[in-house]
This record gives structure tokens, sequence and C-alpha cells, in this order.
RNA sequence: GCCCCCAUCGUCUAGUGGCCUAGGACGCCGCCCUUUCACGGCGGUAACGGGGAUUCGAAUUCCCCUGGGGGUGCCA
């Protein structure tokens, strides 16, 4: 019985897109459900594009979602004579040669091919050379790369978890490079390598990779190893609309969405969902749920668009499912953010816990008590509501007979100027809106009662006089 | 061009030959609840891309077409 062992292994050539996270998520979820090791491997041969600080953010976003990892961070940059070693071996084999074509050579014969009609790829022109002819091209100065040696015929098939068998013919896979001229091993090869002495036993990644399967299993093969891990090509998410997922189409990093509001473990939850679903058919659901119940074989096989609306719900949802106190903590950062030392702990708490159902974000419970920590004078009154306001005919007469109430009620009880308000005669429930423009700015915001309760006496009385003043 | 993958409401999906006059969720639209806004509850709108074939019977199997996505790099 051999461990399994997952592996995310990203490029650190730019942020991590909501495509990649998930392909990181599914890795560790069914790490998690069956026990197994997950491993985080930076795949950086290529050292002109890679950045320290993809790095950093890759991890950091791993580490914030909840997606702790086992081994690692291992860096194939550190591993570079390894791959160079297995290079040099298919080169002994006959398995891989040396190419003295120039890469804008190579480019220019493909377009050449593409124009003619035939279909491009490399065309062997390196592939045989002798001993004297490869001694002539080095005596040129041309720099070399080494290419892996295709078969000529046949075909490659393997079969994937989730889309059954997959086959292509050699015949339309040409040799290809791996080893750069500059020295460096390409992704094939260092894949390769390093899923083998990782003892990697399930590769699951983004579909955009099932072409490269073929390449990656037949050097697989000729570096020896026959047997070949699980493989699982996960569908695409698309942007709206079903086109690629990118930033035309809204926040396509993690970052961006932690900004807004946005919890980890909604993001988890709607990641996972898009492409999978338990067998029950819930959809809410909490890490660990997730970790329980998440399973290989249910994960769709087609690709899935990114719908912003259901997330934003989902994390109502999970803002509305966590504990007070740590919704408390949640919000906090954004709310010091935009109150600095205005904030008093006592009142926003309250404020949290009164925005808890009424919010989808973690920045609009933030700002929904914005009049709690303004000074009254600057209070700002939303045009629209204070237009509407202006529209009540007896809107003086009610600020003056809440102004009233609250200068008298009982600070003790709940804050309630209904009474005051039936007295003129009016219906509550049709003008209250009055009174959340002169308390809170809006007309609409957390409950009236409490508000007032949690301005203070004080501080109410001017808001409703003051309105009043303006009318 | 060539190769690979995919195809159920606008979106995420359930569905593996009869339980489907296709179920759930988001969104949208009503109604109820209600101090606003929400939450919640109830109801509604809306789909098996097209054509063949197999079968007593196809959303479910096969073929073709169409559509979408991916690949075709000295990116991964």
């Amino acid at each position: 019985m051999s461990q399994v062992r997952l592996r995310f292994s990203p490029a650190p050539t730019g942020s991590l897109h909501l495509g990649n996270v998930r392909t990181a998520l599914y890795n560790w979820l069914h790490a998690r459900h069956v026990g197994g090791t997950f491993i985080l491997r930076i795949e950086d041969t290529d050292v002109v594009r890679s950045t320290q600080e993809s790095v950093d953010e890759i991890q950091y976003v791993l580490r914030w979602l909840g997606l702790d990892w086992d081994e690692g961070s291992y860096l194939q940059s550190a591993r570079l004579d390894v791959y160079l070693a297995a290079a040099a071996r298919l080169v002994d084999e006959g398995l891989a040669y040396e190419c003295y074509c120039t890469e804008s050579e190579v480019k220019e014969r493909n377009e050449q091919a593409m124009h003619q009609g035939r279909p491009p790829g490399y065309d062997g022109r390196c592939r045989d050379l002798s001993a004297d002819e490869r001694a002539a091209r080095a005596a040129e100065g041309r720099p070399v790369s080494l290419r892996f040696r295709t078969p000529d015929e046949g075909h490659s098939s393997f079969t994937d978890l989730i889309r059954g068998e997959v086959t292509v013919e050699w015949s339309t896979i040409s040799d290809f490079v791996i080893v750069r001229s500059n020295g460096t091993p390409v992704f094939f090869l260092a894949n390769a390598v390093d899923d083998i002495d990782m003892q990697i036993t399930h590769v699951l990644r983004g579909e955009d990779l099932i072409d490269s399967t073929h390449r990656v299993l037949a050097l697989r093969r000729a570096l020896g190893h026959d047997d070949q891990p699980v493989y699982a090509h996960m569908p695409m998410i698309l942007g709206p609309g079903g086109g690629k997922l990118s930033k035309r189409h809204g926040s396509v990093s993690i970052e961006e969405y932690r900004d807004a509001g946005y919890l980890p473990s909604a993001l988890v939850n709607y990641l996972t969902l898009l492409g999978w679903g338990p067998e029950d058919g819930r959809e809410v659901l909490s890490t660990d749920e997730l970790v329980a119940e998440f399973e290989l074989k249910r994960v769709i096989s087609s690709s899935a668009t990114f719908d912003a609306k259901k997330l934003e719900w989902m994390n109502g949802e999970h803002i509305r499912a966590l504990p007070p106190s740590e919704l408390v903590s949640a919000v906090l950062p954004f709310a010091r953010i935009r109150y600095g030392d205005r904030l008093e702990i006592r009142r926003f708490e309250a404020a949290v816990r009164l925005a808890q159902v009424r919010a989808t974000t973690l920045v609009q419970i933030a700002e929904q008590m914005a009049f709690l920590f303004t000074p009254d004078d600057a209070l700002e009154i939303e045009a629209a509501s204070w237009e509407k306001l202006t529209k009540v005919e007896a809107a003086a007469d009610i600020l003056d007979a809440a102004a009233e109430f609250v200068a008298t009620c009982d600070w003790t009880d709940e804050i309630d100027p209904r009474p005051a308000i039936e007295a003129l005669g009016l219906k509550p429930g049709k003008v209250m809106h009055v009174l959340y423009t002169a308390i809170e700015g809006r007309s609409q915001g957390l409950p009236l009662f409490d508000s007032i309760s949690l301005l203070g006496r004080e501080s109410a009385l001017h808001r409703l006089r003051a309105a009043r003043a303006r009318l």
C-alpha cells in the first residue's frame, strides 16, 4: 500500500488566478480526504519569468485560504543539475539529441510550414546529425539545445480519472526541447523527473495540460519508469460569457476578493463547487465538510463559467454562519482602515452583530456602521435619501416628535419612536425612512432602535434636530 | 490548418435506458414576515444544441454536424 502523494506545482510567473487556485484546492482536498501528502513545488525553471514576489504570493494565498502543505515548498531551480543529468542520460542513450537550430529559425520554418498548409512542429533537421556535423555546427558557435526524440508512429494513451482514455497519434507530436540553449531544463523534463523523485501518485491539474501529459509520460518511460501516476485533468474555469477568465471580467486574483471582504471559507466553498458537488446536493459547506465529502470521481468533466453573483451569495452564507466573535475579528481590519481611532470596540461589536444578516461582504458590514463613527456634524446624508425625506409632508413633525421622544424616553428600554409617529396620525412603516435618514444618513441601514441606542441620546438628538433645521 | 477535450435552465449542477410532463442552487419576478434594508418562508420564470442510429422505450448508448474550450513554444 503506497502512500498517496499529490503536488501543486505552479510556475511563479504571475499572480495565482482562480483556475490555479482551484487546482491547488482539489489537490489539497483529495490529499486531506484520503490522508495523503500535499506537496508544494514551485516550477521555476524559466528563470527569466520566475520571480520571488510570485513565489511569496503563491505561498501567502495558499496559507490565507487554509491550504497547508506537508512538504516543500520545493524549488525546481535548486535541482537544475538533477534535470540536466537526466537529460544527459537521455542523450547518451540516443533518446534525445543536440539541436543547433536557433529559436528564430525554428519559428520561421514553422510559419513557412503553416503558410504551405503543412502542420507546424519541429522538422527534425538536427535529428540525425553525425558527430562531424555536430562538431561543425558547434564550431560555428551555434547555440545547443536538447530535444527529445518522439516516436514516429503509433499512439500514446493514458487513462484519465475523469475523462477516461485519452489518445493521440505520435505523428502529431514533434520532437520537443527539454534543455534550452541557455542551459536550463524545460517544464516537461523537470516535471517528469520530479514526479518520479517525489513519488507522486496522483496528478491533478488543469485541462490545458492534458496534451502535455503524453510528452511527460514519454519522458518518464525514457527515464526508466513504466509505471505512471493517476492523472485527473480538471475542467477549465471560464469567464462570464464563456470566454477566457481574465481581468476584464472582474477580479481574478484571490487578493482582490480578500480586499473586497470575502471569507476564505466562502472562496474555498465556491471554487470547489465549480466543477464538483457532493452527493446530497448541499451547497453551503465548511472547509472541513468539503474535506470529508470531496470525491475525485464526482469532479465534472465540462468547463464551468465563473459566476460572481453566486460567489457573493455564498460569502453571505458564510458570514451568517460565522460565530459573531469570529466575524468581529474578521471585520475589524476593514473597520480600522476606515474609522481609525474613532472606532470604539463596544459599539463596533454590537454593530457587527446587527450587520451580520445584512451583508454579503465584510466591506459592506464595515460600511454600514459608518454613521456610528462619524462626528454628528460630518454625517453625510445620501442625496437620494434626503430627497425622499423631503417628499414626506409631515417630515418636520416626525423629526420633532422623534426628538421629543428621544429626549425624554427611558434609555434602558428599547428605543421605539413608533408611538410618537402614530400619535401624529401617521403609519410608522411608511415614514420610518425619515428617521433612518436623519440618524444614519440613509433611508436604509442597521435597525433604527439599536442604532439610536448605540449612538447615544445626545448624538441622536443632535442629528434629529440638524435634519429638522435643514428642512 | 492539424490534434485533444467538452456539450442539461442566463450561471453552477442532479441525472449513468423506463422513477423525468427533467430535480436542486444562484440570479430574476411576485407574495408573506417586518421599524428601513436584509435574513427567513412560500410561489413563479427558465434547459436536455441539431440530425441520424440502437431500443418496446432515450437527457442518459453510438455516429455525424454545430458550438465552446484547450493544445500545437527554447511558457507552464
